[in-house]
DNA sequence: AGTCTGCATCTTGGATCCAGAAATCACGAT
DNA sequence: ATCGTGATTTCTGGATCCAAGATGCAGACT
């Protein structure tokens, strides 16, 4: 109860850096104030969100005092949040010197697609040995949902939960766990995806559906190996031109015009 | 066989302590005790590998005091390791009621299996597409090494050092890291699979170093993948004769869901 | 006699406080 | 003027303290 009162009201903190990654964490804050068991996990999904939607970009340095009050509880369970994300591989910690959001280099997000392709088709063949009408009814329904939703917060959110309905999630868990991380670490930049990515995509969660009810393996599993690596060269561009854009400014503050 | 001493009957029914996992805690504590720049990870440490080694047996409840205590720190530091190893999946918390350390289900045990035959396989089939003289020679050293050390505390190290050897890990850090985790969750049950395994697989690290000297990939993997089935299927052994022995005494005390 | 409810105790989870280390800034020397 | 060195300041990591929730037992009521 004493953790949601504080809705972190005023926001005008530091207004003034350009991005402005601080109010719109406390907008986030705000959002996730109720209905949380332990402020904690409240802290973890936040920051996460944080992470995951871009407020907070790859490299941003975590004060845990900021985090603490923008969020407005303690530092402690920041600390448990950031311990946690640092499992999830979202941020790093450096010895003695806090922590910062990690960033994905090329070849990582490279090697995070192949292992995608090599987990989500086997989990894909298997979950069509073994499909059910039931199944395929809700599949559709989230095929539908995720192809509307081309942007947005839930974006990211109705895909998963089309792919853990194809995958049979409930079934194999540890499989689903990993390809969960695997998603997470680069749900960053799927956001940017669409941006450079073209319209062709757009159908493709209902066209998938269409392989998995006629029963049709190979296929199935071509069209989303094809999916996955349109998503990934995609990302690929995005990442490139992210760490061009990068390189770049060097600007000094103290540089003389 | 300083692993397999114990019947495994009375282990870890209740709290009861079979063996005073304390006393083995704290020998434990004083190995890690000097050279950590934090105490928390110290503590991950040590639990972490209390629990893989068998002293903290699967279940057994884990009080933050106790544990505290029994490493010479405060909670806090207890409390962060225990996070960390919940995202590990070696230990589970309940609500406002503590950690428990987890224990894996035979389904669970199957699945993990499947994987690892999955990620490794493709692991070995990449590697081998990329060896080096120098690898071969590293490779050959630690295969002999693993295939001597048959029991000890350092018997899964040396495995672990092997095949992240094989699987040229420093070339593929997120898969080898999914590789590792899934280890982990089977690791505890390692040290008991020699015990039922018979005598053929001792030699099967040197075996398969040589299908990969000879660059002959489908035999590597194939030696890999048998390798894998037949720690599966000792493992599998070991659970069930586990549950059963859990099944058997069954005191029944307010099971929470 | 059995069961439900209320109280006491234990344990986790959170906040405040303290110490150690690192980065920064200022001053001095070359 | 620039670079190196030392002091200050800031921030992380740890310990102790406090509150809230859950469990277990006991007593009372049906």
């Amino acid at each position: 109860m004493t953790a949601g009162e504080r809705n972190g009201a005023d926001e005008s903190i530091e207004v003034g850096t350009p991005s402005d990654p601080e109010a719109a964490l406390a907008r986030l804050a705000g959002r996730h104030a109720v209905g949380y068991r332990s402020v904690g996990v409240m802290a973890y999904d936040i920051i996460r969100e944080a992470i995951l939607d871009g407020t907070l970009p790859p490299g941003h340095k975590l004060r845990q005092e900021t985090l603490a009050e923008l969020i407005g509880v303690s530092r402690l369970p920041v600390r448990s949040a950031l311990i946690q994300l640092e499992s999830d591989g979202l941020v790093e910690f450096h010895d003695r010197r806090g922590a910062v959001v990690k960033s994905l280099s090329v070849e990582q997000a490279r090697e995070v697609y192949q292992l995608r392709i090599l987990l989500e088709t086997a989990a894909l063949r298997q979950s069509m040995a073994d499909m059910t009408d039931q199944r395929l009814a809700r599949l559709r329904e989230l095929g539908r949902t995720a192809d509307a939703k081309q942007e947005g917060g839930d974006f990211v959110d109705a895909r998963t939960a089309f792919y853990a309905e194809l995958y049979d999630a409930a079934r194999r868990p540890i499989q689903w766990e990993l390809i969960e991380q695997l998603r997470l670490k680069v749900g960053r930049y799927m956001l940017g995806w669409r941006l450079v990515g073209d319209d062709t995509h757009h159908h493709s969660h209902d066209e998938l559906t269409d392989a998995v009810a006629a029963g049709e393996v190979e296929p199935a599993v071509q069209l989303l190996q094809h999916h996955l690596e349109g998503v990934r060269d995609g990302v690929l561009e995005m990442l490139e031109a992210e760490s061009l854009a990068q390189a770049a400014p060097a600007r000094r503050r103290r540089s003389r015009g």
